[in-house]
DNA sequence: TTGACTTAGTTTGATCTCGAACTATTAATG
DNA sequence: CATTAATAGTTCGAGATCAAACTAAGTCAA
């Protein structure tokens, strides 16, 4: 097999299956009908602070913003987000987590603790390379264009 | 900020977004039409080698059976793959690489090569986190009940 | 003030994703 | 064998994603 791929390419295609299968162990942990998007999204909100604006949040997960309007309402319609209009501009609204918003979150964390602690138990080196993946994923975000 | 989530949280927070912004990139270099998740089903095919069933490919994938379904008939629709009935179980099918797919595969990631190769420049510590990922991935692989 | 331009968010329509139910084929059991 | 169970793949319907076009609100120049 002529593999012409580096070795960043099959860091790629490591983080690639990673992802999906990590998101399969939060996904059925979940409360019926909410989606992993929608619940890094809330995530998003109570780590990084809320007040934030649609676009804002688009930005950051570099999705559409259509995208965005519609996990923003799924999140509304169960009551685990506020949008409000922007006391300085009618066009814009801020997010705000409710109680019961940042009370799921804390708890699907909490839910996750074992299953992941589990997964790291007698793997070497991994506070090691958390720090390389976020220069990797900081040059990314700076590079969006490439 | 009260962040209640350790290493290996942190590390599957920075790889979605790594995976978000790297499907992006790649996305941006397939042709009209083709889905990211149709060209790693190329590229499974093109580095671990074709002739595998459907139900093969939506294990590998940790995809459900329909979805596969409706990713290789985008495949079969575009010329990229051939289906052909299996000749030991009327029920299965094996899917092939045709010489279209196989070359789309190649010319795609040559044109991902440059963007890669200036990604990993200057990030010191790439080859050391690859087999760290490598068996995290088969940890999860080998655990996908959690 | 007016008009052109920009920005924020939504609506629309097309495609992807996937759970549930279905058909067809094979395997297992009596 | 005949019947039942298991497996492979598809169809169907509902929700997620997102490009294009739209409305509303703000900005800026003349």
């Amino acid at each position: 097999m002529n593999d012409p791929r580096t070795t960043l390419f099959r860091i790629f295609n490591e983080i690639g299956i990673i992802t999906q299968l990590g998101t399969a162990v939060l996904a059925r942990r979940l409360p019926d009908g909410l989606h992993p998007s929608q619940f890094n999204l809330l995530g998003n909100l109570a780590r990084l602070g809320d007040g934030k604006t649609p676009a804002d949040l688009a930005r950051a997960f570099q999705v559409p913003k259509p995208s965005m309007t519609n996990t923003l309402m799924q999140l509304e319609k169960r009551g685990l987000i506020t949008m409000h209009i922007h006391p300085d501009d009618m066009r814009k609204k801020q997010i705000f987590l409710t109680d019961a918003g940042r009370t799921l979150y804390l708890e699907v964390i909490a839910e996750m603790q074992e299953p992941i602690s589990q997964l790291a138990d007698g793997i070497e080196g991994l506070e090691e390379i958390l720090p390389i993946l976020q220069r990797l994923r900081q040059k990314m975000d700076n590079n969006r264009d490439i």
